[in-house]
DNA sequence: TAGTTGAATTTTGAATTCATAATATCTTCT
DNA sequence: AGAAGATATTATGAATTCAAAATTCAACTA
């Protein structure tokens, strides 16, 4: 038998309008209009005015009054302050994952780390990208400090539709991997201070802030056409 | 001439709900009645649901699908978690604000420094703590971390209202002083790792949570009879 | 008497309607 | 032709209405 979840219409729709927008269907700085949004969903304006506020509550899109909504457009300086705060949310994970996490935790930490070894030095890219998400997934899990979780997906979500660069220097990558290994030894250790360390210095964000320069450049240049 | 500043109902009608729970006038655990806040407010329900809906996305209070809201109920682990993070959020904006803050802000600091400590000296308990968090504030607001001040002000409403632990044994105050004696100086020398650290490990929040044990049992039996 | 069933009532979810502010279109005039 | 102003259209803000789910409460059964 299968449960009957109904989940409220307004948070199906702002699940869908934030596919929309993680997608780039709805660009940065568009103007998002109610009528047409309604009829691509088939629901009344109720539910998607109420989803909307919701999502502007999230950071995802800004409602000027009288004037309807918009994506909201992300500056450099926004993504970068963004960056930083999950830098620090990924250290407090790491602090806390210490206290909390089990043996087998680390094991299968330990696990993923290797499989992300092979992807670097197979040269793979995409999947050690992924497994390397991984890791910091289950860090943050291991936290067992759903706040802490609940507010970096958040943020994680603010700045998901700019993670598309896909250039990644030796040198970098290889700074990279380094910081894994301190990271799987302090985290075998159960070293929290250590392990926060490390993940707040990790360079990992800061580094695709700096090869995002030129995408939200782009974005601004974009938006002064529209507006 | 005045300036019109026609902000949205649902605006409006946020604020107040959020300081009827602040105040303790909705009790933690206890169920809104949409038509009663209508009437207090004097509006219709849809810009009250909608500002239920922010609500809930801030984390103030859930809502249970069909069965209507009711006020977030905080347990003991939750405000753990939440002053873990606040703590972490803490630690970045001693880091951020010693790289902006300028001269004249930290003489600012400073001098609230000075004034807090006359009434540690006076044991002014109130003021005392009222100098404290514009210490910290103005620590938050040098980080010129827009985010980061958003994510800790939202933190801080969510917790706001169990923040009456007016017990302050003397030994706990005087290490907090100590620690704030450490914490000008890295400010004073910039040093941000350092302020980072003082500041992440400050027990100002880790005390209060500590004489909270109390508060939240007594909400936690309430509600037991409640439910 | 305790527990269950089933209407009556209340409350919530969502669509519709009405009022008002913003935008677009059309005159009119220089 | 182009700008300024008036009018029409459209979009948003908020109240109202309608439908469906939950709650209440009385009657009934064991």
């Amino acid at each position: 038998m299968s449960k009957i979840q109904h989940r409220s219409l307004y948070l199906e729709v702002a699940d869908r309008v934030r596919e929309l927008i993680e997608q780039g269907d709805l660009a940065p700085g568009e103007r998002i209009s109610e009528k047409q949004l309604c009829e691509r969903f088939g629901v009344s304006r109720t539910p998607l005015r109420e989803a909307l506020k919701v999502l502007a509550s999230e950071g995802l899109i800004e409602l000027l009054p009288n004037r309807g909504a918009r994506v909201m457009r992300l500056t450099l300086k926004m993504v970068k302050d963004t960056y930083d705060l999950m830098g620090a949310l990924e250290g407090l994970s790491g602090e806390l994952a210490c206290q909390n996490i089990s043996d087998e935790g680390i094991k299968a930490i330990r696990a993923l780390h290797d499989e992300m070894l092979r992807h670097y030095h197979d040269r793979n890219l995409p999947d050690y990208f992924q497994v390397n998400q991984k890791i910091h997934e289950g860090i943050l899990a291991a936290s067992a400090n759903e706040v802490l979780q609940e507010m970096y997906s958040n943020l994680s979500q603010r700045v998901k539709r700019v993670r598309y660069s896909k250039k990644m220097t030796d040198d970098f990558w290889r700074r990279a991997v380094q910081d894994h290994e301190h990271l799987i030894i302090a985290l075998e250790a159960r070293d929290g201070k250590r392990l926060g360390q490390i993940l707040r210095d990790h360079l990992c964000n800061k580094l695709e802030v700096a090869s995002l320069a030129g995408v939200i450049e782009e974005e601004r240049t974009l938006n002064a056409a529209n507006a």
